[in-house]
DNA sequence: TGACTAAGTTCGTCATGCCTAACTTTGAAC
DNA sequence: GTTCAAAGTTAGGCATGACGAACTTAGTCA
């Protein structure tokens, strides 16, 4: 249903779609060799698959220069986010995964599952706006809920906040978080004093020391009361 | 894990395995064109899928001749019997999939479904036994279990008996039979008279009756005492 | 024993995705 | 501006799975 017409997309199209929806989103750009690397392939494949993609529109590609998505291609991909999103609650909520074991898993799925199938499990989940890592969870005609969200590290010293997201580019950032129960949803403190790089966080009764590169991946909603700072 | 060391197989061989496997089981046998009938493609394809097959060790094939599973071949069709089995389960109890419409929706699911998103949804339906329609699930090795039951014709009148297993080939017989309630584990009751090749059967408290190629489809598990007849 | 038809196969072709080897473009360093 | 390495593309090949057209086989009926 939500495919629109469009002619059948295959995995490994979906797959290109994704990661340039995602690359986009951060601001970033690849060439093909890059893609190659992502997605397992040699060069030339890639050169392949853009010239497929651009034929049908969904990629806007000319030799040389990094690809773009088109209107279209995004509208695929989004929708393809949702199916992500929403498989990946599905299986923590449902199925006893793991919020770091669920990216992986859902990879093959994400291309499988029908609208009908996506359906059901939307509506068993009810209708939820995020994922099992406080991504944001697109609704059926691609809008995505926002939420103002700022890195671990603004947060001032002494304020309560609410993780909000956390960045699951590191399985063992959500490992550690997961130990402590610093899941979306969860009451963070951050404490005074700041040795050597890392900063200390409350979560329930527990305290750990993040290092700064790695608190920059946790976002949280500040309670209230003013909190931005540095 | 399941499906040992295989050097990968298709959705489209897996289908293949799939169907010679059923027919196997209900003792018939099928050539190339009324196989190109089942999968909506052409004569030569079939050929061709199984020449592929055959190479691989999962089908015995010579040419003009109607294909059969190797054991290896039904070893891999067994596993794929589980996963569909499995799967059907699932949406029925997890989901609010109905009978009739599960089976469509599995066809895709069943190739790409993961051993370990199987594992999960094993432990969570509890290790089953029994699918939706009653038709038994393999175990991990294969091991389907067995019911003895009785085709719904063969029960004595008067005599009580539990749903045992119904035929999932139509579509229609399973609405039926779903609005009544006669599910795997229902009591029916056959009762007295049989017009017009029609038989009576009470389901709760409520009667249908039922045509004989109809109830032909339908396998029950007498109650104790004795019951067959005709 | 043929003859004929339906079933089945072979052949050449196409699209998708992937590869290696060989070539071209780009852009940065000099 | 020229040079040159890295990035990117083209060309040619392979496997899968599908097609139509043309050919072969099997089995039935005379
Ligand atoms: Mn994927
Ligand atoms: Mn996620
Ligand atoms: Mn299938
Ligand atoms: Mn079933």
């Amino acid at each position: 249903m939500h495919t629109h017409g469009n002619p059948k997309v295959s995995s490994s199209a979906e797959e290109y779609l994704l990661t340039l929806y995602r690359l986009e989103s951060s601001g970033e750009r690849a060439g093909s060799s890059q893609l190659a690397k992502m997605f397992g392939v040699k060069a030339p494949s890639v050169t392949g698959m853009l010239r497929r993609l651009s034929e049908r529109g969904w990629v806007r590609y000319q030799r040389y220069r990094p690809p773009e998505l088109t209107e279209e291609g995004r509208r695929v991909a989004v929708y393809l986010v949702r199916r992500h999103r929403l498989l990946e609650t599905f299986l923590v909520r449902f199925l006893d995964y793991s919020w770091e074991e669920v990216h992986e898993e859902v990879q093959q799925l994400e291309h499988t599952v029908s609208d009908s199938l996506l359906n059901h499990i939307d509506r068993k989940l009810g209708h939820p706006n995020y994922d099992p890592h406080g991504d944001p969870i697109p609704d059926e005609h691609g809008n995505m809920p926002e939420h103002k969200l700022v890195p671990l590290t603004r947060l001032e010293e002494g304020s309560q906040a609410e993780v909000g997201r956390v960045d699951n580019r590191s399985r063992h950032l959500l490992t550690v978080l997961g130990e402590i129960g610093a899941f979306p949803g969860a009451n963070v403190t951050r404490l005074a004093g700041t040795s050597n790089g890392k900063l200390s966080v409350r979560v329930g009764r527990r305290e750990i020391q993040i290092d700064g590169d790695v608190a920059r991946l946790i976002w949280v909603k500040p309670n209230r009361s003013g909190s931005a700072a540095s």
